[in-house]
DNA sequence: CCCGTATATTGACATCTATCGATATAGTCG
DNA sequence: CGACTATATCGATAGATGTCAATATACGGG
């Protein structure tokens, strides 16, 4: 029997983060100090695919922008024009990836921009 | 007729920016001020494409922390252990991205950090 | 309790990507 | 010039990814 995480690594600490007030630590240190191990370049490759997409820059960049800094489905649908699967598929891929956290109230999915989450991506690509 | 550009605009703006001894600019704002257009996001996109993978990171750190900051393709498929066609293509990517510079020297082909490119990237993902 | 709406999941499909072996290109040294 | 070495390009292939239509799930209101 094998026991299956119901969240990605990166939302579970998301998840924590959120909870404890923190911001989300960087994966690894400066590229340009010294080689990055296999398993950090996998994880950091990860984060950076993740946000790698037009589309999902621009979700995240509406997200970040609206008033109160949260957006459902639906008001996401029209600026990106795509389907709704479509959208919900990235906000899942951002979700897991721990860039935005996703809370339902009622019928609605509202997604905010999780705290520190892009400046944790973009840590190791500055130097110290 | 069409002309074809031989070099990559990111590519030329790496050029240009070594002859120039400035440091290149980032493709836009940052994400959370303001939404990002639908232009932008598919530049920035790119160039994030090019380093969100495992092997690309790891080239990029072999090279900016190797002596003398440049690296050669005969110094690089060791280290990730593949063909060197393969790793010749990653390089090439992170070339044609602006991310890394080329110049051959006799048989060898030197690779180094175009400097600044990796902060550029990072640009947009911090607030200010 | 059933209906309408918002969101998520599934299945299918076309496209992109990472990888390799084989080959082409280019430079060095005898 | 000819052999050797380093790098790039080509062609093929397996796997990942973005997209949509169709469907499932979940919630609120009459």
């Amino acid at each position: 029997m094998i026991e299956l995480p119901l969240l990605s690594r990166d939302a579970a600490e998301a998840e924590a983060v959120a909870a404890a007030g923190a911001a989300p630590a960087a994966c690894c240190g400066p590229l340009t100090r010294e080689t990055i191990t296999a398993a950090d370049a996998d994880v950091f490759a990860r984060k950076l695919k993740a946000l790698a997409d037009p589309v999902r820059l621009r979700l995240v960049s509406i997200v970040a922008a609206s008033e109160g800094q949260e957006a459902c489905v639906c008001d996401l649908t029209e600026p990106v024009g795509l389907s709704q699967p479509t959208v919900s598929h990235h906000l899942k891929i951002l979700t897991e990836a721990g860039i935005l956290s996703r809370s339902k109230r009622g019928t609605w999915a509202y997604f905010r921009l999780v705290p520190g989450a892009l400046e944790a991506i973009a840590a190791p690509l500055v130097n110290v």
